[in-house]
DNA sequence: AATGATAACAACCGCCTAAGA
DNA sequence: TTCTTAGGCGGTTGTTATCAT
């Protein structure tokens, strides 16, 4: 470290040959340093700030020599020097209330910091990005349940839905659905039963962009976690209370009443009922951001944009003992957690107190046939049978899970639109042990991601054959 | 003990915006 | 009105620590 005469403050670092970097963007004498503060730089700072107060970063180099722009200058105070900072690592209080914020906000660190005081927007950004490679691999949601359907609860009730709120809730890029192609219709009954519409939407696996085009390819069961860290605070795994945790993944139909379906036997577990083209809907923009990530989005992508990819479920390693080919779909690799997810959805249906205590946990009975009543109501206008999202269930089946050879293969064979496929239609037989009881159910497997919510069950609890 | 993988952290870069000239 | 600049923000990259094999 070269020394002139100066004052010490401004000898140190010009033209400190040392610096692991230097910024030669401004030649000659102000050659600014890169890389990793040192104590003494540190120690300049502090006294320019304790002097001049925070502002004026540019000047701390003119005014103390320091080798450093203003923007590092600011950053280095920001994010290590200030006072009121708070060191150490996140309390389960704070890690709770990032994942909350996060539902709400997305990616503005900024915004998250204000609500976390001693926090940085870097410490949170790192901390959740290092936590979504994490999911990622672990192939687990990014948002507990409860979080996700509170926060969206939350959102719509200082949002009129009807239109795009320039409110914090709501990311100022919103992405609208225009490219997904989903028939603009008014969903009446999408207004009615707003929150259990939209939240249907945030139980649902998130997952980003990148988790999509890479997590999934890379679910890694024997990833350790560190220390205490749990993915969720306020869904500790230990707590593995089977029930609880699938009560999470379980919900419901909003629009559940006792009609006839056209698929008697079929049931959406998971269904995403939430999720509609229609940019006046109540989906929050957000639910379209690849920066929230949300399998509602990678389900939607599948729905709606053949150019989609799908996921390759051929490289989830997830040790689910897999039925035998007569009694399911060839190559079905969801009916292991499925099998789970319905299991412990009877389970808590066959109970007298089936009590959902937590608001997030919706129930749903797998073996009411009204959930499709909606549909078939709000869209045999249409004249078929499809989701709220273009889709029937077959499609969304047909599109969404990949069985037997993968969709890539045959990418016009995925119906789009409006396109019915009937006869493609899914029944997975399934038997649950159960109490002693076996009970068989079809299904229509339309949830691949509940596959990936298997870690969160233990894999080893369930099976089918 | 060595090695590789991963997590955690720190810092930089580029873009955007607001304010002032 | 346009240009410049400072500051802020989010994304990305690099480094170090930790853990498992």
């Amino acid at each position: 470290m070269s020394m002139t005469s100066e004052s010490n403050e401004s000898l140190i670092f010009k033209n400190d040959v040392d610096s692991p970097s230097v910024d030669d963007t401004n030649s000659g004498e102000n050659v600014l340093k890169k890389g990793p503060w040192t104590s003494d730089e540190d120690a300049i700072l502090v006294e320019h700030v304790t002097k001049h107060g925070e502002g004026n970063w540019n000047a701390i180099q003119k005014h103390s020599g320091l080798a450093r722009c203003g923007k590092s200058c600011r950053l280095r105070w920001t994010n290590h020097l200030r006072p009121d900072l708070k060191k150490g690592a996140f309390s389960p209080e704070e890690e709770h209330l990032i994942v909350e914020l996060h539902a709400k906000m997305g990616n503005k660190w900024a915004r998250m910091a204000a609500e976390l005081p001693g926090r940085t927007d870097n410490e949170i950004k790192n901390y959740w990005n290092t936590r979504i490679k994490r999911l990622q691999r672990a192939g687990l949601p990014i948002y507990p349940p409860d979080i996700g359907l509170q926060s969206l609860k939350e959102t719509q009730q200082t949002d009129d839905m009807t239109t795009f709120s320039s409110n914090d809730a709501y990311h100022p890029d919103f992405i609208p659905f225009t490219n997904f192609e989903f028939p603009s219709v008014e969903f009446k009954n999408l207004k009615v039963n707003h929150d259990l519409h939209a939240s249907s939407a945030l139980i649902d696996i998130p997952s980003d962009s990148s988790l999509l085009a890479q997590g999934l390819h890379s679910v890694h069961p024997s990833k350790r976690l560190r220390g205490s860290e749990y993915l969720f605070p306020a869904l500790n795994p230990v707590n593995d209370d089977p029930v609880q945790i699938a009560q999470s993944f379980v919900y419901s139909s909003p629009y559940d009443h006792n009609s006839t379906c056209d698929h008697p036997s079929s049931v959406i577990v998971g269904s995403h009922s939430g999720l509609n083209g229609n940019p006046s809907s109540s989906e929050p923009d957000w639910a379209m951001k690849m920066e929230l990530p949300s399998l509602q989005i990678q389900m939607g992508s599948y729905w709606a944009s053949p150019s989609s990819p799908l996921i390759s479920y051929e490289s989830v390693d997830i040790p689910i003992r897999a039925p035998p080919i007569e009694n399911t779909i060839s190559n079905n690799r969801n009916s292991g957690l499925l099998d789970a997810v319905l299991y412990e959805s009877q389970t808590m249906n066959t109970s007298k107190n089936s009590s959902i205590s937590n608001a997030s946990n919706v129930e749903v009975d797998i073996r009411d046939t009204s959930s499709h009543d909606f549909f078939k109501t709000e869209w045999e206008a249409y004249g078929e049978h499809m989701s709220p999202f273009g889709h029937s269930c077959s499609s969304i089946f047909n599109e969404g899970t990949p069985i037997s050879r993968s969709s890539f293969d045959e990418p016009e064979s995925v119906e789009r639109g409006c396109k019915v496929k009937e006869e493609a239609t899914i029944l997975v037989p399934m038997r649950y042990e159960h109490k002693g009881d076996e009970t068989t159910n079809e299904m229509i497997v339309s949830r691949p991601d509940m596959l990936l919510a298997s870690d969160w069950f233990g894999p080893k609890r369930f099976h089918c054959w």
